[in-house]
RNA sequence: GGCCCCAUCGUCUAGAGGCCUAGGACACGGCCCUCUCAAGGCUGAAACACGGGUUCGAAUCCCGUUGGGGCCA
């Protein structure tokens, strides 16, 4: 019986989730569900100058949203690195009792000058390791550094990248602990993992070149490694790192571009891994189907277009009265007047699933329904408002005043009929109606529009219409 | 600069030596459907970075070049 699986998902409080993290959250948290295993939260904020409460709370914001539910962290004490300062302390000590570790007294400045100097003789700098051999009293005022082998090779088994050799001619004696006493990012992270006893580590590829780093600090500690996975990274269209002059990076950005949380996790997944030739995953899709195995190795260039047609989909899928609880506050910010309910909203929702790739283009479709056009889109009038114009409003205002079956199938019977009676096109004057409802010549069926509208609304609209008609003439 | 990683249509990808005259999806063009706009159906154009090997046979394995990315300062 194998051990169960933990994974975890560290962010730095230090800006809003991105999509990048979102996806290593999403690839981390999918290998746990799959495997039945445990996701855990961990907030990186050692950098205390950056990291903010705010941050914080947006991170657990767009997680929660996303549906990426934590089995451990926070509220629960222990998941913040600010709270962990004595368990780095007590490795770093251990270390240094081993004789795995040293105290270093070389300052920035001489550390400086000694770069500066490989640097105009072409060389890399790597720290020469002068107080590991002289020994520095714990007295002075010190760092702390790991000594690592100083011949040999580091081989870091990568579920993605194979193995990859790194020779320890590269590596330094890296610092543990700052001057300050404060531990740095490596240190803190092989502590955190070790201690949580985290089995797969599944991260960005940017991180790949300090694995060797963190397994030598394993290895030191007497801790076995665990899993590495290193998974392609986000770039944007011009293949350098997303960042947010390419537009919007951040999780809650899509969000309120009115992207669902189904087509985030979707569309992210999707991006380094695949399932065949299947593009639309539920949630629970992904987590039968998700492995590693099917992770690619090449970076990802996001793209907007296909991760709205993914939206898209999803909106098409999705039950209309799900979508009207969600549309709601869009319409509102939209500063469109309240539906006349949720029910009604849900019809709406109906008739726009089709059209709309996002829940702002949505609000802004269904904006007709809410209140009257406010004007009338002037190259419509002109190929619709002829002579006749007049006349034909009157008849439609007519024979829907008298008109008692409202549902569309009915609306359609009658105007069919009206059109053939009248010798006309259907189109014709459905585009008149279309154009008093809407403003527009471009809406939804016409029969669904006024149904859902209703017969007063409807004749109002109409009539309105027939003024500015007349009025115009 | 040193080290590491990566490389299939514009983009996301399928492809684990013969199933590949390289498949799917987004975007783009055409046609059909049609009360408009969409959606949908059909269809078109579009890729194995380059050069050497290995092999009866390579998009798939090896080496190099080029390009891109990352880490370290």
């Amino acid at each position: 019986m194998s051990e169960p699986v933990r994974v975890r998902f560290p962010p730095s409080p230090t800006g809003h989730l991105h999509v990048g993290g979102a996806r290593t959250a999403l690839f981390n948290w999918l290998f746990a569900r799959h495997h039945r295993g445990v996701y855990v939260l961990r907030i990186e904020d050692t950098d205390r100058s950056r990291s903010t409460e705010e941050y914080t709370q947006s991170l657990l914001e767009a997680l929660r949203w996303l549906g990426l539910d934590w089995d451990e962290g926070p509220p629960t004490p222990g998941y913040r690195q600010t709270e962990r300062f004595d368990i780095y302390r007590a490795h770093a000590e251990r270390l240094l009792a081993e004789g795995k570790a040293y105290r270093c007294r070389c300052t920035p400045e001489t550390l400086d000058a000694l770069r500066k100097t490989a640097e105009a003789r072409k060389e890399t700098f790597r720290y020469p390791g002068a107080c590991r051999e002289a020994g520095v009293p714990a007295t002075e005022p010190h760092a702390l550094r790991l000594a690592i082998p100083r011949e040999g090779l580091t081989v870091v088994d990568d579920v993605n990248r194979g193995r990859v050799v790194f020779s320890h001619a590269e590596l330094d004696d890296w610092i543990l602990v700052r001057t300050d006493g404060t531990p740095t990012y490596n240190f803190c992270v092989v502590v955190d993992d070790v201690t949580m006893k985290i089995t797969h580590v599944i991260r960005g590829s940017d991180h790949l070149s300090n694995t060797p780093k963190q397994v030598l600090c394993y290895q030191a500690l007497g801790y076995p490694l665990p899993v590495f996975a290193h998974i392609p990274m986000i770039l944007a269209a011009d293949k350098t790192r997303l960042s947010k002059r390419h537009g919007a990076t951040s999780t809650l950005a899509f969000r309120d571009m009115g992207i669902l949380p189904e087509a985030m996790l979707n569309y992210l997944a999707r991006l380094g891994w695949s399932h065949g030739d299947q593009e639309i995953f539920s949630r629970e899709d992904l987590i039968r189907h998700f492995d590693l195995a099917h992770v690619g190795s090449a970076d990802a260039v996001f793209d907007l277009e296909k991760f709205k047609w993914v939206n898209h989909q999803w909106i098409k899928r999705l039950p209309a009265a799900r979508l009207a609880a969600d549309l709601a506050p869009f319409l509102e910010r939209a500063g469109l007047p309240a539906p006349r309910s949720l029910d009604w909203l849900a019809r709406v929702v109906d008739t726009l699933k089709e059209r709309a790739r996002t829940l702002v283009e949505m609000a802004e479709q269904a904006a007709f329904y809410l209140r009257p056009p406010d004007a009338y889109d002037p190259q419509s009038t002109a190929k619709f408002w002829k002579e006749q114009a007049t006349e034909r409003y009157a008849i439609l205002i007519k024979r829907l005043e008298t008109q008692e079956a409202m549902d569309p199938r009915a609306l359609e019977d009658l105007y069919r009929f009206l059109a053939a009676d009248l010798g006309l096109k259907l189109v014709d004057l459905a585009q008149l109606t279309r154009i008093a409802l809407t403003g527009k010549t471009a809406s939804p069926s016409i029969f669904e529009v006024v149904s859902i509208l209703g017969k007063p609304e409807t004749v109002a609209r109409l009539k309105a219409a027939a003024a500015v008609v007349e009025a115009r003439r």
